[in-house]
DNA sequence: GATTGTATAATTGTATACGAAAATAAAATT
DNA sequence: AATTTTATTTTCGTATACAATTATACAATC
């Protein structure tokens, strides 16, 4: 069932997510092709887009809610967009979420959960042998994905969902050192292991770290 | 200005929020009129709410984002709902972020922020003098918010303000033993005075302590 | 009787139309 | 020339229309 999963981002295309027009808009926001004040008007979405008003409206008042756009009423939708701080400060708020979201997995994971963690991580061996970077970056977030199932908090696990977006295209075309592949499979061997031996200050310790080690690859300094 | 902003609330009617489809919608989740996996025909809501499927779409959709509804592609959307579980859990959520929040708040807050919280906590004294409670859940929200705003991480602020509304109706019309205002007011006054003697631990077990209580008053056990 | 196939109705997805508000351009006034 | 006023255009907000999809009802078959 994971191994399906995987082998079907496998064997699609390049990229993962749907292309709905709200994942367009804002893949577009956060790439910073639609600028930070720019005003987004809905005709010209339309025509960019090559869809009709509908569809536009729809996107743009989901946008306004995870607060990529402003809208004020009569006037237009405008791109809020995120500063370089704004990405830092995400990467500090993930790494307060997602250490509490380890403790709590580690506590409440499932037989199934761990057997899904396992053949996760060790998908991350197998293309870290095999060097593939892309496959890497998909297969991060499911783990990612499982940890924070595993942690029984609902409200948790969306919120986590919801926000790993902002950071998901950053540093993307950033050039990766010969060893990234390894290194990040490291930080996740830790994580990992803390599952294995249901040590929750050592999970806590390795995913604090491994977000903080993330911050700065992909934000620099 | 700050006093501006609750002599407004205080001129106008009970309701807080803006009665947009949206926020009608999500309060008739919240309070579950709208029930659990219960279906939202569009034509329905049209009838309900009177409006055109436009705006019933787009509040739709918004509403997917948060979480209160699922919309499957072609056949429509269902209501998610929160379960008891579910808010204790947010409860918790809000207890981290919001520690986190006081304390880079005390770190960071301005002059001005400083001045703000500082009348809206003479607010709350009075209106508990006053023994208003409506008044004083609107002059407890703004008091958040102005932490969450002083913490000046953009981010966590929109992550704060927007879990806040899923507590929002929470143990509502449910009855308030006498102390209550006197009592929340001291829990307050704690987190005030860590703010007004800088001492962010303080300010740290104050709102840590806050919000388990709000969760014990509101949830029971 | 249960299941499959077909026709009908209901519902969603998208496009378009129209009134209202705002932005812009042009004309009139100081 | 600068400012105000008016007219025009653009854009938004909402309603409605139509095509595509799904659900339902009913008949036919096993």
């Amino acid at each position: 069932m994971v191994l399906y999963k995987y082998s079907e981002e496998l064997a699609g295309s390049a990229l993962p997510l749907s292309n709905n027009l709200y994942s367009m808009l804002q893949r577009d926001i956060l790439t910073n092709k639609l600028k930070e004040g720019e005003k987004l008007t809905e005709q010209r979405l339309c025509d960019e887009y090559e869809v009709s008003r509908t569809p536009v409206r729809e996107a743009l008042r989901q946008l306004e809610i995870n607060g990529l756009v402003e809208n004020i009423p009569n006037r237009g939708s405008f791109v809020v967009g995120m500063s370089e701080q704004d990405v830092k400060d995400i990467f500090d708020l993930r790494k307060i979420n997602e250490v509490q979201a380890v403790r709590w997995a580690i506590q409440r994971i499932t037989e199934e959960e761990m057997t899904a963690l396992e053949e996760t991580f060790e998908f991350m061996e197998f293309y870290t042998m095999k060097n593939d970077i892309k496959k890497m970056i998909n297969i991060n977030r499911g783990f990612h994905q499982i940890i924070s199932t595993a942690c029984h908090n609902r409200m948790l696990e969306h919120m986590i969902d919801s926000y790993q977006m902002y950071t998901r295209y950053v540093g993307e075309e950033k050039p990766k050192p010969d060893d990234y592949l390894q290194v990040l499979l490291e930080e996740h061997r830790r994580i990992f292991q803390a599952f294995t031996e249901k040590d929750e200050e050592a999970g806590a310790k390795a995913m604090e770290e491994h977000i903080a080690n993330c911050k700065l690859r992909q934000c620099g300094e």
